[in-house]
Formats: C-alpha cells, sequence, structure tokens
DNA sequence: TTTTGAATTGCAATCGGTTGCAATTTAAAA
DNA sequence: TTTTAAATTGCAACCGATTGCAATTCAAAA
C-alpha cells in the first residue's frame, strides 16, 4: 500500500480508459451508470484518493479561500472564522488561514504567499497599520475575487462586510447621554481603520446634537487591549475633571478598566458609566454587566464567505456589490443604567 | 496581463531552457550567477508566481499542514492556532484549518479532505464524541505524520502534545482541601476524553489521600459552556448538602456558575470556593478572580507545529516521541482564598 | 595547441487528472 | 432490416514545474 493509486491502476484492471474513469469518479452524465459504479467500487477497494494537484493544475481552480486577518486570538475573529469554516466547509472550499498580527509587513508577505498558492477568493481584515494597498493590487489583475470584512477600505473598488460603526457609536453615545452623562470620554484604536473612526464619528455627532461644548468631546486611542484597560483607568484616575461616561471600543479594554476602577473604590455606574463594544464573553461576567454593542461575528463570517462562493460559482461581478451592512445593536446592561427605568 | 507567465515564458525571451529557468528559480548551485541574475529580474518584471500545483504534482510534497480543533471560537483553540500560525509561516508551512464542532462525523469528513489534500502533516485535537480512529489509518498507511494535542488519545501510536491534566488536577483539589473545603464537586467535560478524565482522575486521587469517606466524591459531567455554569448554579442551589469547593475543568463555564450564585446571594470563598481551568481573559474580571489553572495555548501551539515541522525536514520518526508534557500552573486568586496569607 | 576536468545548460520524461472532439456502441424510429 | 440519433467511451493534447543524465561550454593545465 506504499505507492499511490492513480486513475491509470483503475483504468488498467477495468479495462478502460482513463478518461472514462477520471469522469466516472467526477459523476459524469455522459458515463454509463454501471460503469460509473464498476469504477467508483473499485477505486474504494483499492484506497484510490484523487490528486488534487493534479485536478488543480489542469482546471486552474484551487477551492481555496484565503483569510488574513489581524490575529487569531480573539473572540470576535475565532468567531468570525468559525462562520467562515461553517459555510465554506458545506461549499467544498477549504480555508488557508494567516494572520497579520497586526502588522501591514506580515499582511504583505502573508498576502504574497497566498497569491501564489492561488486561492480561488481572498477574505482580508485589514491589519492596525495598513496604509498602501499595493500588495492586493496582483489579485485585482488577475481578478481574483477580493473581499474585505470588518476592517475595510475605501481605497479598493472591493466589497466589504460590516456593520455600521457609525451608527452603533452613535447609538452608544445616545444612550450614554440619555442616562445623564455629560463629560464621555471615548476609548478607541488606531483611527486609520474604518471600524474605530466611524464609531469615533457617531460618538461626536451624538455629542454635538446634544449642544455640548467642544470640551466634551474627548478621544484617547490605545490598542484596546486588556492591559490598555488598566493603564486607561489609571489616566482616567489621574485627570482632573474626571468623565462621568465611558464608551470604549472593545470589551475587553472596557472591563479590564471597569475593575480597576472597582477595585479603586469607583462606583459603576454611579461615578462613572460604561459601554463597551463587542458583546465578549466578559461583558456578563463583569460586575455590573457591561452595555455593549452586540457584533455578530459568526455571522459576519458566514456571510462572508456565503458571497464569495456565490460569486465564485456564480461569476457574478463582485464589483457590483460595494458594501454589505449587518444588523449590529445595543445591548443595555447594569454598567450604563443610571436611571430607573431605563433602558 | 491578463495571461499567467510561465516558465517557459521565461526561458523564451531569455533565450534558455525551462529547466535552467527552473533551477534559476530555485538558487540552484548549478547554474551561474549571472543567469540566475537574469532569470529572477526577468521573472520579476513579467511579474510571474510559481504555479505551486505544477510543483506540488512532481514534489508530492505541499509545505501545508492540516489542523482540526473541535472549534475555532474558544480562548484556549485560538491561542494554540495563533501560536501554530507564527510558527508554520515562519517555516514557509500553510496551514488548512478545519472545526469538527465537537462531531465525530464531521471529524471524519475533515481528515478525509486532509487527506485528500494530501497535506504534510496533520494536527489533530479530537472532538468530544470520537470513539473510533478508523479515520486516521488512511494517514498512518501513506506515513504522513500525525500529532494529537490537548485532546489525545492512546489508540493511536502518535506523539501527543498535552499538559499534565492529571497533576493539575490534583493540585487544584489540594488546594482546595488546604483552604478547608470538605465536600468539593468536580465538573467536568466528556470523560472519554483524557483532559477530562485525568482531571478527574487527580480530583480523586487528592480526595482519597486526604482521607475523605467515599461521600466526598462528587462529579457532574456537562458540556462546560456558559449555559452550563448558570444550570449548574441551579444545581447546586437544590443540593441538600452544598459543596464547599467547587472544581471546573472550564474557566467559562466557572464564571458562569459563581456570577449565578453570587446574584442569588453566595458568598465565594466563603460559602463556596471556586477553582476555574485555561486561565481564560474571564478568570481576572470576575469578581472575586477566579484560581485557575494556567494553559499554555500559545506555546502548545508553537510546540505541536514545530514538533512536526523538525519531524518533517530531519526527518525524525515522530512515532518515537510518545508524548510531550507541558508545565501547567495553578494560579490562586480571590475565588479560593479562604485562610488569611494562603498562597 | 591539445587535453582534461569542472562548470553550465539542455533534453525529455514525469507527476496525475481533465476535456474537446472523434469514434464507437446502443437503442429507437422508420 | 436499415436509418438515424443518442448514449458511451477513447484519443491525445494539455496544465507547469522538476530532475537524472547527457551534452556543451569554458578555462586552466599540460
Amino acid at each position: 500500500m506504499e505507492k499511490e493509486v492513480t486513475i491509470y491502476d483503475i483504468a488498467e484492471l477495468l479495462q478502460l480508459s482513463a478518461a472514462t474513469v477520471s469522469r466516472a469518479l467526477n459523476d459524469h452524465p455522459a458515463i454509463n451508470i454501471k460503469t460509473r459504479q464498476r469504477v467508483q467500487s473499485k477505486a474504494n477497494e483499492l484506497g484510490y484518493r484523487s490528486n488534487t494537484f493534479a485536478s488543480n493544475l489542469r482546471k486552474k481552480t484551487t477551492q481555496t479561500l484565503g483569510v488574513i486577518v489581524p490575529r487569531l486570538n480573539s473572540h470576535f475573529m475565532s468567531s468570525v472564522l468559525a462562520g467562515m469554516e461553517v459555510v465554506a466547509n458545506k461549499a467544498g472550499y477549504h480555508m488557508l488561514i494567516s494572520q497579520s498580527l497586526e502588522s501591514a509587513a506580515n499582511e504583505k508577505a502573508n498576502a504574497r504567499t497566498m497569491f501564489n498558492n492561488r486561492v480561488d477568493g481572498l477574505l482580508v481584515s485589514l491589519a492596525y497599520d495598513t496604509e498602501s494597498y499595493d500588495h492586493f493590487a496582483g489579485f485585482i489583475k488577475k481578478k481574483v475575487p477580493l473581499l474585505f470584512f470588518d476592517r475595510v477600505t475605501d481605497f479598493m473598488e472591493c466589497p466589504g462586510i460590516v456593520i455600521d460603526n457609525y451608527k452603533a457609536g452613535y447609538e452608544a453615545t445616545r444612550h450614554l447621554l440619555a442616562q445623564g452623562c455629560q463629560q464621555i470620554l471615548h476609548v478607541t484604536g488606531n483611527l486609520r481603520r474604518n471600524v474605530y473612526n466611524d464609531r469615533m464619528e457617531g460618538y461626536k455627532k451624538a455629542i454635538q446634537e446634544a449642544g455640548l461644548s467642544e470640551r466634551a468631546v474627548q478621544v484617547i486611542v490605545n490598542d484596546l487591549s486588556a492591559e490598555a484597560g488598566v493603564v486607561l483607568a489609571r489616566q482616567i484616575m489621574a485627570m482632573e475633571q474626571k468623565p462621568d461616561g465611558v464608551f470604549v471600543a472593545s470589551d475587553i479594554c472596557a472591563v479590564n478598566c471597569m475593575r480597576a476602577l472597582i477595585d479603586a473604590g469607583y462606583r459603576i455606574p454611579d461615578d462613572v458609566a460604561f459601554v463597551g463594544f463587542n458583546n465578549d464573553h466578559v461583558s456578563q461576567i463583569i460586575d455590573p454587566k457591561l452595555t455593549t454593542v452586540d457584533y455578530p461575528g459568526h455571522q459576519m463570517g458566514e456571510l462572508a464567505v456565503s458571497t464569495m462562493i456565490n460569486h465564485l460559482t456564480s461569476n457574478q461581478p463582485l464589483g457590483a456589490t460595494s458594501s454589505i451592512v449587518l444588523r449590529s445593536q445595543l445591548i443595555v446592561r447594569a454598567s450604563s443604567k443610571r436611571l430607573l427605568g431605563a433602558d
């Protein structure tokens, strides 16, 4: 059982041509049903496995989708990937996954690899510091469909799958205002990325609409990590004029900040109300539970891949769709409820 | 720029043979350095990209590792994958990832796909209900190296990368005993999987050693999900003889249970002490912070892949190594500290 | 200038399926 | 029974890179 069995072996044993065997194995309708069965059972008997390379080489398709994400290990991203995998698997596609670790250089290298591996399509969520998009030019040129999700860009003529971050930011802020907050601090990530910039714009808009002064707009940019949350708490404690509301663009960062503040004696939401983002597990574990924006990661992954596959099989131009917006929703919990009966 | 450039195109333009071009592109030492440079710069100029299939077809190697995990979206697993990706990427390998969703049937199908795709090696963490291992037989037969991590099995002659779950369970329980707990409840997952069974055995051993009666051994099996944690809290509240210590084999499940108990008025650790497993993010967010077992996921991923690649390149027999045990460690936090000055 | 060995390069087969088109067989219609 | 169309099957040329071995080139030694 050392040597690999090929269609030629089967063909010889069955006194058929390789062409017929190939067709039989692929359920080609032109092949007589009896022949087909004979071939397939013989293939099973011999432990035949199709050689994907030979097939790909000839067919010029890989049944593989490339995925480049900033990090694999975040609650949100792993949900997205899980969703992607389910749909891809069902449609007979495989996923080649790599992470940029938030570095544009890595992203570039990974894109190159995906390119050489001739993925049928590429799904990307941009790294923190990606500014140039040259590394995707090859895909465009070779007409390999490209799709961005979550962290998207307007610089490329590619569809993006997103939530309405502007609206989410706006509503989160409105909610804090409605709870009586007057000085709302917004903490977010690199503003080059749409997800963070849009949320901030929504935040600003809400502040302006509320008729608050310019000074009411207060933004801190960090990397939204757990550690950054602890640092943030120290920053807040050191402020001469403390915020009475904080809107953080990530639950992980938010809860760590809350925890540090609580340990230091702050009362939430009375001293300061909190709203996070992502509806991460931790948002329901912290006490008080964290008001947050539900972010349908799994669904986003499913949608990204099904859009891609739909395009690949039906050959509809992907460029046509400019973006797909998923519904997100503010989930109000105790961390921001300052008024009785408020929702 | 529509048509793909091949080595033949380059060969013709440079009045060379395809063989020479191929060697030049691969830095073959037999090729004159000037020729090599001419070829490489021409390749760049034309936007040449190597056709991986043709190469694989000829070389019979894929530079791809298959990974099958129960779920992508858990804190632990995504850390493992992140670690794997870093090492694989650095060594020029790609990762084909799929999830079994805890179903043996899916695992089987995924293994088949990996097999057909001729991954150079396969890394597996077993599904909840996998009982037969036939779907891995092909890999053994074809001498494709196979390696299990975390959820391993003794039924196959394959190396496994694990932590000492027995010891971890033992120490966690000893810790609770040392804190004065007399009735320790152990909550864990499917006992068919080593990770859960071993932890339980460690737990039992510690109970026995403490000279407690048979009745002191109390085990509940669930799926360790967040929801299961809430259910667990109800179960505990309904018990006539309540435990004064709970050792849960997963942080997620533990914290959700704690949260429900706290909301119901229980005091932790005074009424009941808690120890979790995994050192998940949430363990530091819950109040009181959760004592847990640190589980080096990222490191486990790195090690799994580097072991595999090392084997692939040096051709050392993988079978020789039977298992690699990573160090894990009990991290004591407030959820289990009942004695002053205890650690 | 000839010899000789090393350095380069090319030939041609090979990896294993796929597919357009032609050839053959089979079955239905005349 | 012959004609004709439909159903099957086979031929042979791909897909693009790799590599053992032979051929050629080149330069140094004789």
